[in-house]
DNA sequence: TAAAATTGGTATGAACTCCGACCATTAAGA
DNA sequence: TCTTAATGGTCGGAGTTCATACCAATTTTA
């Protein structure tokens, strides 16, 4: 029996690389991601290498190698001894030009990428409104609302933004959708990053976030949802038209 | 700077595991899943091992640990030159005391799995309606829906059913929902196994397929993406309470 | 002040994975 | 029939990654 061509374009979609070779690579991304999306903020300290090494899963001979790829690019820097570790420096500085180079070519990709936001974080946050959240929960998403209101634009009310989205995955409960957004705020970042649009509608935007989060904490997960789809879409038609 | 507690959240919740370790082990999980959910039916062949191994981004060395795996687990047989190849045998007999025992102390893990699939199914389909799709895919989708609405229920209807929704997924045109919704049905079918529910109502099911698949055969985003979540609910709302 | 605890730094050998080249077998085609 | 081509089978060396120690530096604490 031969595969129909049905069955063969299943097949190709079906069967994904089973793994971004090198564990130490993916090390760097995983961690230069979080502390771009502010995951990990300026100053703060990093977790010590061996509980970091476990939380990733990797050796701590190869967490090293990845810790030292960071601090070679001035990410971070490490002390030693008790109290010591290895703390968040700066902000890598990407300039526009490199972060341009690095989406070249990734037009399709990145407007799939786009479109997966648009599906995750809307259901994200409907999920999130269907939960009982605790009070620890809402004072998170509370906090995070109200800093991204009030950072100014730019690099840190990027930051902001993302903590506020994230924040709402991790208020969804769910461990598939917290990766999934996170996935779409890192491809999300650099698009932004490579296609600095000159003055993002701020204000809307934090009027679709307070929608967002006043939808969550009152438990009405269509509405979240709804405002969520909007806020990714407004996003979304604007980096789609400078993509092109 | 200390991390604040909301800090915390975020980092535990976004570094995730860098790999499930082995690329063996992860060739022979993505191979049985793509077998059991019937993206290679019985009979078939598999692709060549230098194609499949570019495919899966391993070595053919690898790949060839994983395949020897399946062959001593019976699902797979090998036949050298030319025309010869590795024939998928049959599909592994799970019993269900085995698969119940899979899932044992999971619970979280597989409500989660339900949830996520709520939010990506819909999602794809939406997508798929939006597009403008080719004949090709076009009729990809019709005979999905033929063969899953002609199976008779057991084994063969989980496949076939599994098939339309990778097909609905694939139609989205997405790279990332086709692999969320190749993980959904993935955690779908173990669970299906595990508990396996008397009669599903297959002529609901199948109502629900046939108004899916026209709905975005007519570019409808909002009913299809309706419908798939009623669809995924019903599921849901079935198994979670044999999960309880 | 000295001991304890916690952190990063280093080293070694085993296991895994990769890559490339080559061999053996078989079916299709000239 | 004979040649060609496609397939799986085998081998060896190089590079990664891992696990497990142990060392060094520094702060905390008794």
């Amino acid at each position: 029996m031969s595969a129909s061509p049905h069955a063969l374009r299943l097949q190709q979609a079906v069967l994904r690389p089973v793994r971004g070779h090198h564990a130490f690579e993916a090390c760097v991304e995983q961690l230069a991601t979080a502390i771009r999306l502010g995951v990990y903020q300026r100053g703060t300290q990093l977790p010590a290498e061996r509980e970091l090494a476990e939380q990733l899963g990797v050796s701590r001979a190869t967490l090293r190698e990845a810790i030292a790829a960071l601090r070679a690019a001035g990410l971070v820097e490490t002390t030693r001894g008790r109290g010591g570790g290895t703390i968040v420096q700066r902000r890598p500085a990407r300039r526009a030009s490199v972060a341009r180079r690095a989406i070249r070519g990734r037009q399709a990709d990145l407007l799939d990428a786009l479109d997966f936001r648009s599906v995750v974080e809307p259901g994200a946050a409907a999920l999130a409104a269907s939960r009982e959240l605790d009070d620890a929960t809402r004072t998170v998403l509370s906090e995070s609302l109200e800093a991204v209101s009030a950072a100014p634009s730019g690099e840190d009310h990027r930051q902001c933004d993302s903590r506020l989205h994230l924040a709402i995955a991790a208020a969804s409960g769910s461990t598939r959708l917290m990766a999934a957004v996170t996935q779409a705020q890192a491809d999300l970042d650099e698009m932004l990053h490579a296609i600095p649009v000159l003055r993002p509608n701020i204000t809307h935007s934090t009027a679709q976030h307070k929608s967002i989060v006043r939808a969550i904490l009152a438990g009405r997960p269509t509405t979240a949802s709804r405002v969520m789809t909007e806020h990714c879409e407004d996003t979304a038609a604007l980096l789609r038209g400078l993509l092109g």
